[in-house]
DNA sequence: CAATATTATGCTGTAATTTGCAGGATTTTG
DNA sequence: CAAAATCCTGCAAATTACAGCATAATATTG
């Protein structure tokens, strides 16, 4: 089991919060299986330290001068927890992850352990970010930015790609059931995708559905 | 079975919260076969050392301390907008653009005027972000990221950036003064930066003094 | 080898922390 | 307004930390 006491779980909140996520304090009481006053007692730790905004039924990000940066990601959609842990889960040990854009995957860095272990290589400089931010050394694909997707696309990325071996692709899934038809730059993300696919031995697609 | 001495233990046990693993202290007593007090008094040698945080019920690897880029955009570092002005009445209708990273260099990029006409070729990820925000076609320059500055370096990224032809060129002067010594990143960026200047047909450093 | 010093370990009793729960007050919602 | 949810306060139980001490293991020295 992993140390369930105060100062990992206030850790771990403020680590959401940075991130733009709520905390509701049901939902988190149930995933660290403790009661709701013990959420309620982070919660106002949080708080006291100046790390969180204490609202009814749990807490949200403080506001503040956003960097555009941090605005984008603070509006980021609420992200489904489940799909992360389970993503999470399903990457185990590997060590080097060749990862797609999207919020999920996103929301993934934050939360993936042993980041000491972990090599990323990512189109995505959103990706790149947040595994600086947590210490994971990164590779970074390089090309022109696709404006839908946010991810680096191109010739040159694409050979790029195929020549990484990676243990573990993960892929969102956005842009292949695309909604816009089939736009040149959702044509040159898929191609992206199905590349990073091919240089992985083992490939994860993180939808919802 | 190795020895079961003090030495052999906090070694094992240095070497788990290397690899970001959190020491449960009941657990660990159980599997080295000693009390908790025992491993207590490990985590205390090992917490004297620096290499450990204590917590209640055993301990966790230090906290990382931020990157720096991180650090000066969390604490929301006022950017001088004065400067800020001066470089983009300098860079005037100039259209491709070689952009470094930075705080003011990032601030920038939200008040550039006609946004529609540039382009921007970056190797930061942060700077990519803040031009696909507004609508600015960027190329992003792949490469590791290096962990003090955030921008892609490497031989090849080096490479490409000789390969393009920009009209200006806008550095940021941090790293040049290293405060840290010239470490392995820092010699990296600074001849990326090196680099990025020979490629432009003028070059801006963007320095408060 | 014997005597001594040093270190490591476990145990005990006490203090501090954390947690869940019961009750009543407060806020939200229909 | 009434019902439901959430918040707050105080408290008792459980867990863990801590300091002191006695014993065992190991190293050092004569």
């Amino acid at each position: 089991m992993s140390l369930n006491i105060p100062d990992t779980r206030q850790r771990e909140l403020a680590q959401r919060l940075e991130h733009g996520q709520q905390i509701i304090a049901t939902d988190v009481a149930a995933e660290f299986d403790v009661s709701i006053d013990t959420i309620r007692r982070d919660i106002l730790s949080l708080e006291a330290a100046g790390k969180a905004e204490r609202v009814r039924g749990g807490a949200v990000p403080l506001a503040r001068p956003a960097s555009p940066i941090h605005a984008r990601l603070a509006t980021a959609a609420p992200v489904d927890m489940g799909l992360v842990n389970l993503a999470i889960t399903a990457i185990g040990s590997a060590q080097t992850l060749l990862i797609d854009g999207g919020v999920t995957t996103l929301a993934l860095i934050a939360h993936l352990p042993d980041a000491a272990d972990r090599f990323v290589i990512t189109p995505s400089p959103w990706i790149a970010i947040a595994c600086q931010e947590r210490g994971i050394p990164v590779f970074l694909l390089g090309g022109a930015l696709s404006p839908s997707g946010g991810i680096a696309t191109g010739e040159e990325t694409l050979g790029k790609v195929l020549n990484v071996a990676a243990d573990i692709a993960l892929l969102g899934a956005c842009g292949i059931d695309s909604e816009f038809g089939l736009s040149s730059d959702i044509f040159e993300e898929s191609q992206m995708k199905r590349a990073m696919q091919r240089s992985a031995q083992r490939t994860f697609i993180i939808t919802d559905r």
